[in-house]
DNA sequence: CATGAATGAGTCTTCATTCAT
DNA sequence: GATGAATGAAGACTCATTCAT
């Protein structure tokens, strides 16, 4: 060790990695422990760093939790739009958005599951510029539904709320095993389903 | 459901029995805060007693939080037989569980928001029979749901969960003012009605 | 139960029971557990009472301490004169002593455990009192050690401060089930036998 | 046997291992005042750091105490090799092993000292672990005990048990000053030498 | 870039003790 | 005599953070 063979990734590319590893690690354990519950130590030991370490990359646990919202918006917001795009009828662009936003959180990105799962309320310091990217994000959903074309008493605020609070509560029950997301999502998207009348 | 308006007792002397109070502060600030941001600390100044005093009451923290479940399946399942035991149209149940249960967890119980909110794994220790008293109160409520006649291609496990996650989620959107908790319930009841075919 | 039917014990003597009672648990789990390591919450629910009663009858733990010393005292210099009074050749004398100190530490007392394994350190306030009370048990022993007629160049000093460590050390090392402690006794005292010459 | 003279470093930056110091300050106030009145707080400030800096170096209290064992029995088990190693009658063995374990346990070493003095109960989650660590040594010494000529009805297995209690009380009733531990030590070892008759 | 060592504020918890009843 | 409820000081330990090297 110590002696290292220069390799061809140039430098600039191997910092960024490691930084990466940091976020990446660090989404993963606040998505599946919680972020109160998960120390800078486990994060540090998880990237093969010592805590002081992560103080070079970010300036605060809650500056590191903050990042790992901002590439989740990023992300999702971007899944959202290549689902969507090319659908035209609303209940179709509904479905479509709903499965993969499922899929987006149960399966591929812990950076999802972090903003999903992880309440702004657990950085105060943070948390409007938290909220703020979470409204981000449901702001283009709530456009999505707010396109469907809906019985004249049905309040749409309330409808939107509790479609999002749906699909969000799938993180708290679903397990792997029984059903894929790509299930969940599909079933959900059904449930939710209003007719017009 | 516990609670219990002020006595006019002389104040804070050496005796009578705070325990009261003290369930009902560590209720509302595990809903409010959380189970893992609330420190014994908080619980204690909140009732006007010494951190170490709660001791006397309760084992552990974690002793304390499974007390609160106790007494939050204790009441909400109340709620729940309350509401619906009059009414025999099955998706009339349904209605009126799902508002009742609104209801509970929006306005009347903080202990009933600590069971929804707080989850198993923040008390390792104890984390069994807290799941044990969760399903004990959810499988009251799946008794409805799997009374509904439903389109035979619904997937009814799936149909339980999503209605499950849809109520509790409902404590993570609702604010006080626009909504009273019985309009946020009949709504609710509403989205998650399914047409027969 | 409440009511109850005098007894022909008079109400002095059930209260001397009481207090007895304590002394006795104290003792014990002090010889057992340590002082340090014996709560008075320990001591109060091995005599059925309640933490804060125990104060009606002592000051303090360290004087509930110094009560047991005292006690012990008494019941073992007792017991010391009781097996030598009779006997008057010197290393018999020895013999006689030694045994029964072993075996009243060892089996029939938690009073000579405590005095024997508490040091005076543990209890700062009464340090002294306690430091007292062992020297004037190990006077009466050092009395017959005095007696012994040892060879000229045996430190006597010495040669008294080793053997009472060899006893007290006794009940460190002691497991019952192999050996009894009269047997204990009378290996240690021929041990410590010294030739004239 | 780890006793290092404080170094001539600029005093305690933020950086450079205190590790030894800690352990020695701890070793020295176990030895002291013993294990369970010894805390965090004492061995941190005789090292002039904050009690939560310990744990950087130790996992526990416990922990601690295990590495104090450890290094405890390395070093006696040395100096009792260094002792004998040279010597072939079996009572001159017995001799220098008793004289250079009492000058070890009395002058020499806290680590020694505490290996004797705490008890494994004192550390119930380590008391397997500190029983072996102190069974290895004893048996370094019974090896030496069980070599002597003893006559036919002494009971071997309680003179080993006698012979050290005797050697680990001498830390309870010396005292610096009137003797050195050498003299001691040599009169211990002849107080203790039998007879073959 | 990264680390090893340390900080200090805060966590849950324990326990001898107090005192109104 | 005794209890139930509480105190408060102290205990071991945690953790985000700092900083010299």
């Amino acid at each position: 060790m110590g002696r290292q063979p220069a390799k061809e990734q140039p430098k600039s590319t191997r910092s960024h990695n490691r930084l990466e590893a940091v976020l990446e690690a660090a989404a993963r354990l606040f998505a599946t422990k919680g972020y109160k519950a998960t120390t800078m130590r486990d994060i540090a030991s998880a990237t093969g760093m010592q805590p002081g370490s992560l103080y070079y990359h970010f300036e605060s646990k809650q500056e590191l939790l903050l990042e790992i919202y901002r590439q989740a918006v990023g992300g999702i917001q971007q899944q959202l739009d290549d689902a969507t795009c090319e659908v035209d009828d609303p209940w179709e662009r509904f479905d479509a958005a709903v499965v993969r936003h499922v899929e987006t959180v149960l399966d591929r990105s812990h950076y999802a599951k972090v903003m999903i799962g992880v309440l702004p309320d657990d950085a105060p310091d943070i948390r409007e510029e938290l909220a703020m990217l979470r409204d981000g994000y449901e702001s283009s959903f709530i456009d999505i539904i707010d396109d469907l074309p809906l019985a004249e008493d049905i309040d749409k605020k309330l409808f939107r709320l509790t479609v999002l609070g749906t699909l969000n509560s799938t993180q708290l029950w679903y397990r792997e095993g029984n059903y894929t997301p790509s299930e969940v999502g599909h079933n959900v998207a059904r449930f939710l389903r209003q007719p017009l009348e």
